[in-house]
DNA sequence: CGTAGACTTGACGCATGTCAAAGTGCGTGG
DNA sequence: CCACGCACTTTGACATGCGTCAAGTCTACG
């Protein structure tokens, strides 16, 4: 329950030989609403997953990268859009093959399970941001959270390794103001704020340099992040 | 996926002569840090599932009542502290039987999982409440899910019967307050805010009567809620 | 260079939070 | 049975954080 290392993931070989297709930046996966027939497996780049409601107002459920599961739910049509923030490569199963896989196999299943409650331990985490933190925390929050993937795609603990104070944000301002329930520009005062308590220094538009990681974790109440988010076993 | 009748639930045979323990109520059940070693079906009553920050922060994650099952986790202790609301009955069953069981019968094993995907679109629809609508609309939203709850504890399709319009709250203004993400004096003020508008109307502390069902789904952007929140299976 | 889109900054307004007081219901003990 | 006290809720006056709207700046790309 507990390790980041290079271990193999069972239950991903439903996607072993299955097809993968490419997305530029920006290009829609699925929609919602659409008939929820196929799950996903991201090979490389990062998807953002979201929800719009009839009025308009947007909520980005989640950003994931590599080794994430996307495309899940019971329904039988998809409630939320995928799209692509980077370009990416998603390896695609049928909702059947799945289904077969988890019946025929008690580990995979089993792996599978763990993976749903780390995604309901996120979204919690997401609730709690949300619901009781202010708009620099829940920034702060974001840019641990961030380092924390690249942390974990880079193969490296999360901690120490000062190449992992470089947090590379690809997504647009908007893209994270609808994450964490805020506007635009709240998000860029909240960056100019972190700048000026020196947590951070930015270089480019989609980088940010940490330059106090104990500052930024006491200022989010986050020391770590209790589970991997990749779908390892073992 | 939609039935909402007396169909028994194959995976909560696990709780067959289960031992079960009665709950006062403002009693804790477990507490947030605890070894995570049971999971319980809640028998009767109301149960409150929330999280605590450092700083003395509390988020509501869920509210829950009879046929739920609580205390789910993937961690070796539970991140949250479930409390009962009413006076309540729950059933427990150690973590080893209850794997046991999904280990030995794939049927449970699925209703099981679809059970986990139903709480994770409760978290998805907290998280767009929290992070995109207003004061009034969450609580627009919120008393449509207690009427909704209510419907289903007794066993009458969601719409059109007159009971169901008295909807009870038997939890405080501060647990809703923390639910939504408010101050308890913001959720008074948008119970008169509702009423004002001839939405509600308020008959003693812990009910309220919906005068205009439709005006409530418009304001909340709700028309039914999806999935069942029951655990019924067929 | 020049234009377009994304981001930042500033001035201002409003929704929600904060703090304090008054109202309401309820249980206890006289 | 009444009176008191306590906890919860409501209401009011005021503060503030975030949203809104509108300039302004930066960067990429033609």
């Amino acid at each position: 329950m507990s390790e980041t290392g290079s271990s193999h993931n069972v239950f991903l070989e439903v996607f072993d030989g299955a097809p993968s297709q490419q997305l530029d930046a920006g290009e829609v996966l699925l929609n919602a609403g659409a008939p929820a027939d196929h799950v996903y497996n991201i090979e490389s780049g990062m998807l953002m997953v979201s929800r719009t409601g009839g009025d308009g107002r947007r909520q980005v459920l989640s950003f994931l990268v590599r080794d994430n599961f996307v495309g899940l739910t019971a329904t039988d049509h998809y409630f939320f859009t995928i799209e692509a923030v980077t370009p990416s490569r998603v390896a695609s199963c049928s909702r059947r093959v799945l289904a077969e896989r988890l019946a025929s196999d008690p580990e995979a299943e089993r792996t599978f399970i763990n993976m749903l409650f780390r995604v309901l331990e996120d979204a919690y985490d997401l609730v709690y941001s949300l619901g009781q933190r202010t708009a620099v925390e829940r920034l702060a929050v974001f840019l641990l959270y961030m380092r924390h993937w690249q942390a974990i795609s880079a193969g490296l603990s999360d901690d120490a390794d000062p190449a992992l104070n470089i947090v590379s944000l690809p997504m647009s301002r908007e893209d994270i103001a609808d994450f964490l329930g805020l506007k635009k520009e709240t998000v860029s005062r909240s960056f100019r704020q972190l700048e000026e308590r020196r947590l951070i220094s930015r270089q480019e538009r989609n980088n940010v340099q940490v330059d106090a990681l104990e500052a930024l974790r006491e200022l989010a109440g986050i020391w770590d992040f209790a589970s991997p988010r990749r779908l390892t076993v073992r």
